[in-house]
DNA sequence: TTGTTCCCTTGAAACTTTTTAAAAAAACTA
DNA sequence: TAGTTTTTTTAAAAAGTTTCAAGGGAACAA
């Protein structure tokens, strides 16, 4: 049996009260009764139950989580940067992996509600009625980090995805290319699909060009489709001179795929990836890419919690962090 | 305010205890009483209390996980075979971030066990002294995973990194290299460092060669000191014809950094990786590496757990599970 | 038909460990 | 010495689980 506040209280003498006073900090204990009640704690050994404090208290001090999948190095770099924030804090968080499955994610709500944590922090794909009705309801804050909560009102973190999409496009037909393929996933999912569509068809039309059908290719967000796609572009007519993934995984594919068909990345084709994993870097050539500070959504959306949690003042609900292109080799510019 | 089992029992004019027996699915409750009680839930959105139920039973149904660095490719992969099995078994974890910091892993193991996970799940370098009676004390099962408990006698799931590192080195040798070098972090880290190194110097002696020590670097396990150290190495005066890398990150580097001096990749040079991370198609030349089968590793471990949560008989404590060599485009064979 | 036994359901109450509000006691001040 | 203030204790509350006992029938024997 573990030693609980009751054995240390008759070890110190004291009541359970003071002892609880002395473990939490509270200063209204005299100096020499919290000597005794420390050295009652020390001497037993005794270990504060978490579980009896959260049913007291009604505070766990922890976050759910829910990620899509923990193995993605986006999302691994996502959570750092959530965990290294609630430490801080000191929350601790249940992690949990979604899939973006739908049934999924409500069911894993509802199981950390059940688990009364202080708070949710979701990332996900798109944010349907059924979900903003379980957050409206949750009774405790819920924050959204690189996901889009669009029409839901619900707190999140994200960057501009469509001007960031808008932005690497732009720059390439003002490089002087017209010809440039489009390496995406799902549209379904609204981050990394439908804004980036949105963007590169945006530029198009914002430059006079229109968008040709076969240079677009809406698959699945993997390294292979990018290789795959791309090489199949290149046997279009009018092949790309340039193209756009939507994530760094599939422009490695894309450079990849280009290259086993004896192209030479920048001088013939140039790519331009999107978040800025470590990928980029571990690359020939390195990847010119959009950077998504995945560690910092992950960091501000974590910060963005701990305010609801401790109901203090938030200023914007909705926050957009910057974005920039970070020029590297697959570029010539 | 929430409801509680209380509501339910007056909605469904029963007792809090018939509530419970329905909750739990205990079969000693009349059909229809156990419908009276359904509806009643139904009726008032009730939703079991984990934290009252967790004071009550003594089991909160979460396991604690202390991982080194969860942004880690490695590790990310590792953390979602522990997941998914854990939701298997109905268990969530929490997940925390050592950076293998000793002062951060004695905190958070205390941590855990405040919060009364039910197992804890251990994941790091160096199982010290202090560790060991940490664990020996926890009053829940611990079990490592790709992490030596070497002489503490702790459950742990692995391969034999020694002998896979002989194994390959030993087929490199067999393919007429004389020169290899051995690129690696510190090898105070048993399972990345030493063992593997021992591999090396095992290989060598066993084929009657002798270690060069220019041809062994011991930096960071990074990408960068990868691409430097071999870089460096083959400004020797008897540069390496092939590499061993600890880990596939590093053997990115190694391979970038040949390639970068204006060696071919394996026809000049061979290069072998350790892992098997979903790095190693993602590069030209794909990598050869050693399969380290870490979502299995995660698997395996959590499933061992989960055993000794429930008190199942285990056979063995000490699992290594099987490793090979997977060959790709980096070397000739 | 009545009495006894046994099983199935159900409820009452104890128990889990801590926080916290209210009350009491102690210490200090004027 | 009365009045404050500070410190400590008492006891309730948090939301469940679990043990034990008892009620209600059914089945069976007499």
């Amino acid at each position: 049996m573990n030693t609980t506040i009751y054995d240390v209280a008759r070890e110190a003498s004291v009541s359970m009260a003071t002892v609880s006073r002395v473990v939490n900090g509270n200063p209204n204990v005299k100096p020499a009764t919290r000597k005794k009640v420390l050295n009652a704690i020390e001497r037993l050994g005794y270990r504060p139950n978490a579980v009896a404090r959260g049913l007291a208290s009604k505070k766990t001090t922890t976050v759910g989580v829910i990620i899509p999948d923990i193995s993605s190095i986006f999302f691994a770099e996502l959570a750092r940067g959530i965990e290294d924030i609630a430490t801080m804090y000191k929350y601790n968080m249940i992690l949990c992996n979604s899939d973006q499955n739908k049934e999924k994610e409500i069911h894993l709500i509802n199981t950390l509600l059940e688990k009364q944590v202080d708070g949710i922090l979701f990332m996900g794909g798109e944010i349907t009625e059924e979900h903003a009705e379980q957050f409206k309801q949750a009774s405790v804050p819920v924050v959204l980090a690189a996901t889009l909560g669009e029409g839901h009102d619900i707190p999140s973190v994200n960057i501009d995805y469509q001007q960031a999409a808008f932005d690497a496009i732009h720059e390439l037909i003002k490089e002087g290319h017209q010809q440039i393929g489009f390496i995406s996933g799902p549209l379904e999912d609204p981050m990394s699909g439908l804004k980036k569509f949105n963007g590169y068809k945006e530029a198009f039309s914002s430059a006079g060009l229109s968008v040709r059908e076969e240079h677009v290719s809406i698959e699945t967000y993997t390294y292979d489709t990018g290789l795959e796609s791309a090489q199949q572009m290149m046997e279009s007519e009018q092949p790309p001179t340039a193209f756009f993934a939507s994530t760094d995984e599939m422009a490695l594919g894309v450079i990849h795929g280009l290259q086993d068909k004896g192209f030479n990345v920048p001088e013939d084709i140039e790519v331009v990836g999107f978040d800025n994993t470590r990928l980029a870097t571990m690359v020939r050539p390195t990847l010119t890419t959009v950077v998504q500070p995945m560690y910092d959504i992950g960091a501000v959306s974590m910060r963005l919690l701990t305010k609801y949690m401790s109901k203090e003042d938030v200023g914007e609900h909705i926050v957009e962090l910057p974005h920039r292109i970070e020029y590297r080799g697959s570029t010539r510019s």
